[in-house]
DNA sequence: TGTTTTTTGGACCCTTGGGTCTAGTTTTCG
DNA sequence: CGAAAACTAGACCCAAGGGTCCAAAAAACA
């Protein structure tokens, strides 16, 4: 967000950030503002012109692309049948996790989480947990309509968004695994949904 | 390690290996040298003596606290019910998890990902997968003995993982959760393994 | 067209931090 | 005790990088 409201290319600004969100993915926090200007094709003093310093920048970052993180909110509504209601949520999270960029700004989170205590809050507020309680509430609704028998909604979900995201989350942020194809993420959903059907079933 | 062989004094390279820690679990990779000596009451030049590097220190440093990360490896025998099995392996594990120290670690290995992705995946590997990979043998032997119905061992074990390290550990590593007390980790243990066992049984 | 603002590129300042060097002190061991 | 090795404190070198400054080019605007 361009600071004066002159003449200041707004374009270039965006370029900025896209700039910056790929060099902080490649060089963590330690990503130089060079780096970054040459990236953007744009002077490290326009870099100054739109943002006033380093942190502002981050946080600029983090204020646009919030979204990336909040991506598995979404819950289905229950007009499907809750195994498949499950499964594709299941979908859904596993393509948030697998997602390069998104993982990369993780990593960048957890780096600033000793600095930037409530950045990382936020982020997981804005994130797991908002997901998390989704699935609780959806889970709640199942069992009062006799579809479930979930007696601690809250816990179920942990469970389940656990599972799923599992170890995929772990070796996302090491660096360790190349990803999952969609066949892979289609069949460990179908599979989660339906253990946690077995397991919580009527 | 110290590097010779010679007069050097062992004890101040284990209070530079635990300054080291601290200083590294709060600072990160950005941790200067400087603070580290300080911390361990030794001058700069002695660290140089005993490890030759930065980097060196730090690979001193995983090399003898893997363990710390290795920990939930220990798969009780099939001697008791698979149920209270499962029970006490999700304990070891959480415990694992909550421990601050470890989770400042897996930070480390987490940021340095990039720049070494080798000692990244040694920990995962020696780590996480070592324990999932002795948690699927079991449940094949369980299956094998007629008290389970598994039938695909690692994915299961992927699973019953997830449902117990779950948001524990991204919370931890986000520095968001102020940990778990030993009743909560009893609770989530035994529900994890009675939901396993309703999931997978017979 | 002329004025104002932005952009540019590159020099520059300054702090941080890895790593070395030195001179003097302490420890170890024969 | 005396020599060899380790330790200490602190000065020191050097590179990287955040941030500023400046003169010239390029847009934007009236």
């Amino acid at each position: 967000m361009p600071r004066v409201a002159g003449q200041i290319d707004l374009a270039k600004g965006e370029a900025i950030l896209d700039a910056a969100i790929g060099v902080l993915s490649e060089r963590g926090l330690a990503a130089s503002m060079e780096e970054i200007a040459r990236r953007a094709r744009v002077s490290k003093q326009t870099i100054y012109n739109h943002y006033g310093s380093k942190a502002e920048l981050i946080a600029a970052l983090v204020d646009r692309r919030v979204a990336d993180i909040t991506a598995p909110l979404e819950m289905p509504g229950a007009d499907e049948h809750p195994e498949e209601a499950l499964a594709s949520f299941a979908r859904i999270m596993l393509r948030a996790l697998v997602n390069p960029r998104a993982s990369a700004l993780m990593r960048l989170y957890i780096q600033g989480a000793t600095e930037a205590p409530d950045v990382a809050r936020a982020v997981f507020e804005a994130g797991p947990k908002a997901s998390r309680a989704r699935l609780a509430a959806f889970l709640s609704r199942e069992t009062a309509a006799g579809r479930l028998a979930v007696d601690d909604p809250a816990q179920a979900a942990e469970f389940f968004g656990g599972m799923v995201a599992g170890t995929y989350q772990l070796s996302e942020l090491l660096g360790v695994d190349r990803g999952l194809t969609e066949p892979q993420i289609d069949h460990i959903a179908a599979e989660a949904a339906r253990r946690f059907l077995r397991a919580y079933g009527g």
